[in-house]
DNA sequence: CTACCTGCAAAAGGTTTGCATAGCC
DNA sequence: GGCTATGCAAACCTTTTGCAGGTAG
């Protein structure tokens, strides 16, 4: 893979911020600093750096894909009423691959936990 | 909401096939029964259908959304070899769930746990 | 009879891709 | 210089929606 500056914002644009954004929001991000750059080029580092493991993509089923720059484990607490995405440390003392393998014949690679709710603030509502 | 005679079709479709399936092979598979039935038809329903909670979405981030008609708590294995979709019994002994509620002040309704990995047949590919 | 549901087709997202040009190595 | 990446726009695929007619209650 070739070096360029527009992947380069790509990643950086997701590793620095915290907010799982969707490929239209990094489009956007990127923008301020490369006000040339294209949603094509955007989807396709996208997918290209997610193929090589420098960002996780994250399903939500509702509308576009997330992006997450942290690689190493940790699961996804949504807010169903303000639609915030946040990081939860996993369980050190619990592994549910193993868990997994255990009980199937599968060699599990990858494990993606979304958990939904409410946060503080949206339970009052 | 009233009844009807695609609706019954579709959901008994999912829950009688364990395959997990997307909305297009809903279609399909609706229309050996009901060769009339429309594509907007089976997308409306599906729609209807998890709101009300009588079956679930999957979001599996690689293409469509997928359907499933077990609405008790258990997970997913996807093999990244055939695409094949299994369920996995939760481990009773231990809540995930609780495990988040106790580290974060979310209240925790619905959780997705998808594994990606290879089944016993692709392992050897 | 009224409100909801259907089939059909068009529209609306979101994502990918073809092409000519620009930029890295 | 060659090969990859980019910008732009068109194409693609999945899902939603408007409409006119049909059906359940």
């Amino acid at each position: 893979m070739k070096n360029s500056k527009q992947r380069n914002l790509i990643l950086d644009t997701i590793i620095n911020n915290p907010v799982h954004p969707i490929a239209k929001e990094v489009y956007e991000m990127a923008r301020e600093k490369l006000p040339n750059i294209s949603l094509g080029t955007v989807y396709r580092n996208l997918r290209a750096l997610t193929e090589s493991c420098l960002i996780r993509r994250i399903a939500v089923s509702d509308g576009s894909d997330r992006y997450d720059g942290r690689l190493d484990r940790h699961f996804h607490l949504i807010c169903s009423g303000c639609g915030r995405v946040e990081d939860v440390e996993p369980d050190k003392y619990y592994d549910l691959a193993k868990y997994a393998e255990a009980h199937t014949d599968y060699k599990v690679e990858e494990i993606d936990i979304i958990m939904r709710g409410y946060c503080s603030e949206c339970q009052g509502k």
